[in-house]
This record gives structure tokens, C-alpha cells and sequence, in this order.
DNA sequence: TGGTTTGTGTAACTTAAGTTACTGCAAGGG
DNA sequence: CCCTTGCAGTAACTTAAGTTACACAAACCA
């Protein structure tokens, strides 16, 4: 673990805070799918993901689905943060996209490392910043964007998380991502791939130019 | 300044940290549609609110606006937070919805009261926990529900932060925080006033039973 | 006073998106 | 091998929302 951990964010945090988290922290290693945190669970934890990718998702009333960003290496889940120093309930969904390593710290050491660790503190802070800036550029995608612009956007960012031009998914499921239908998604992937930007095939799609 | 703050915070911060506030802080008072911040701005300083509200807003490339959320007295704009740590530039615009009363806090004192005080910290968490849930709400709101129930919503929000039935906004306005158009909005107005819910006049709305 | 500006009401139309319904085809399992 | 299941394509339709255009009246003001 202490080598995952230094050479992840051994640039950013103190050699002794680094040791701190090696002492209470426990290793953790997920495959794909496997579901981290849900809506109304309490949160016991806080993450630092070493590799891979988590996917967090928002749901309404009826149980429909929406996409708000993926927390990639480095990242942290500042939900996690307010949520368990309010002692409230998590007010999202996170996934494994892939699969992925991470460590988690209990939450009891927050407040402690914020106090004590300058590097924590940025670190958290920095977390804070780059979160509201998803929530931000996914709201202004909803607010701003037609379909179709969400979909290139959905389709770009995620052939960057799996770092590869294919995306192994069924229409279904990002018609699920984007709050929307599968026919809606269909008919718009159809015309990128007649525009020649994507070309679709059964369970996954590949990307040419977007 | 000592007295208003004491008002406000007195309950959450400590002695020492009130009078460090007392010291670098400046008290500023605004009146109704005072620019606070603009998108592309450099953050200076943190507000502390004391009374009043501070509509936020968000801005496409196009120039459209979105109402985000409202801050209220004992809110500050977290937005500030992470703004001033990472020396980057607002991605907001905050304007006063009312006449406002609150203290300015330089940031250069964000990190150091951080490690100093356990209720600066808190306030701090606190607040991001709030902004983020008035964002998740907002997000909801344009992803999962129809103008309609967006437009009450608004209502509801805007009569509450003003405390009276009466909301003093052309239909014009209102589409523009909802980033809508002013036909579509008056349409859905006239449905609610013929539902008995809201009473239609020029250039305000007075409302009945939401 | 008459004329201009501003806010609202409404009709007629366009468009994006969601819905329903059906097709065919590919994969996988007995 | 057939048969089920799941995925994708497509047509036809509905609906919410945006757009254009115009009428009218209150407010403003020269």
C-alpha cells in the first residue's frame, strides 16, 4: 500500500502524513460494476483512488439515472467530505467504471489532517474546487446543451476514461446516463456514425472524430 | 461591524476568531442588483453574509443566464473558497437580490484560520455542503422536472427569500433565471393564475397557494 | 395631450425529445 | 440445432418548449 500510495500523491502530501495514512488507512481493490456508496447510505469513509475510475450518479424520485462525472486517480469525493462531518446521508450513487484501487481513510481523521497537514488541506480544498467545476460544466451541459451535443461530450469523455477509442456499452445504457431514451439515443447515434464521426456495431461503439 | 457579526456568527465562532474578523475584515453594504462578482473576475475577498440575499448565477457561451441558488445571511460563497486557494478566475456571477449587508474577508487568512479554528473549519465544511446540495438540487430541477414544476419551484424560492407573497419580476426576468423564453413563461403563469394558484398583474406576481 | 416604450396575452408554427410499436438480427444456452 | 433473449433500427405519433408575429393597454414623458 505505501507504495501505492507514494507514488500517487507522494508529490502532494508530507512524508508524515503519508505515513499517517498508511497507519489507519486499508487498501481496497474493486472490479467493475461494483457499487461504493448509495443514495441515503452513511459514509464511513473517504476515498482515495489510486487507479481506475468511478462513475457518480444522481437519481429522482422515480428512479431514473443521470450521469455527474467520473473521479479519477488523484481524486477524492467531496461528497464524501460534507457528508460526514454533518453526519448526513449521501446524496449520491458512485460505481466502479473500471476496475479500480483505492485506499480509504475513516473520516474520525479529517478534521485532525485538516488542522494539522497544510498538504491536506489544499488537497481538500483543491478536491472541493474540482468538484463544484464538474457539477458546474454537467449543469451547464443540461441547461445549454441539445441532445446532441451532450452525447459527443458523453461519448468523448467517456472514451478518455477508458482510455481507448471504443465504448463497450448498449444504447440503453447511456440513453440511462443522460436521462434519456433508448430510441432518442439510437436515432442520434445513427446520424454521427452517417456523419462519420462513429461507427456502431452490436455492444459497443467506436470512435473515429469527434 | 463587531456587533453585526457577533448577530450573525457569534454562535459558531469563537471569541479569538470573531476579533480576527473584526480586525481584517470590512463591512460593506449593497443595494438591490449590486454586481458582488462576474465570471472571469479574480477573488479577493470572502463574504460573510449578514442580511439580505445574493442571487448566483451561471452564463453560456452565449451569454443566457441560469439561476444557480440564492445565499442568505450565515452563508458565504464557497465558490470564493476554491477560487482563491487555486488563484483562478470566478466562474460565477453573484448579484444582490436585495439590499445586503455583509463583512469581506481577505483571502490570505482562509488557509492560516483553517489550521487555527476548529469552528472556522466547520463553517467552512458546512458551507461547501450546502452549496454543493443547492447545486445538486438546481441540477435535479433542470434534469428531472418539467417548466412547470421549475417555474413553481422558482416562485416558492423567490417569495421566500423576499418574505411576502408578492414577487416584484416582469415575465421577462423570470425567464431569463430560468433560461426560458417570456412566452413560454407567461403561458405557463396564465395555467397557474387559471388553477387559482397565482394572481397576475403588471410587473408583479402576487401568490395565492402554492 | 399625443406618442413612445414596456409588459402581457395569444395564435400559429417549428423543433427537439419522448413514446409506442414493430422489425430483424446476433448471441448464447439448452 | 432451434429457441429464447437482448440489442439495434425505424416509422408514426405525442408533447413540451421555443419562435415569430401581432394586438393591446398601462406607464412614461416630452
Amino acid at each position: 500500500m505505501i507504495q501505492e500510495l507514494k507514488e500517487g500523491y507522494g508529490h502532494i502530501f508530507e512524508e508524515a502524513l503519508i505515513n499517517e495514512i498508511v497507519q489507519v488507512g486499508t487498501f481496497k481493490e474493486v472490479s467493475e460494476g461494483y457499487k461504493l456508496m448509495d443514495i441515503g447510505e452513511y459514509v464511513r469513509g473517504m476515498p482515495l483512488l489510486i487507479s481506475g475510475a468511478i462513475k457518480v450518479l444522481r437519481e429522482d424520485k422515480d428512479g431514473d439515472e443521470l450521469l455527474l462525472y467520473y473521479l479519477e486517480k488523484g481524486d477524492t469525493c467531496s461528497m464524501t467530505l460534507t457528508c460526514c462531518m454533518g453526519d448526513s446521508k449521501s446524496e449520491i450513487r458512485a460505481i466502479a467504471e473500471t476496475d479500480t484501487k483505492l485506499i480509504m481513510v475513516p473520516v474520525q481523521k479529517m478534521d485532525e489532517w485538516t488542522a494539522k497537514y497544510k498538504s491536506w488541506r489544499n488537497f481538500i480544498f483543491e478536491s472541493y474546487h474540482n468538484r463544484l467545476n464538474e457539477l458546474l460544466n454537467t449543469l451547464d451541459s443540461i441547461a445549454f446543451d441539445k441532445m446532441d451535443m451532450r452525447l459527443i461530450s458523453y461519448l468523448k469523455e467517456k472514451a478518455r476514461i477508458n482510455d481507448g477509442n471504443i465504448i463497450k456499452n448498449t444504447h440503453q445504457e447511456i440513453a440511462y446516463d443522460l436521462h434519456s431514451s433508448r430510441v432518442v439515443i439510437s436515432r442520434l447515434l445513427k446520424k454521427l456514425e452517417q456523419i462519420g464521426k462513429i461507427e456502431l456495431h452490436r455492444n459497443y461503439i467506436e470512435i473515429l472524430t469527434l
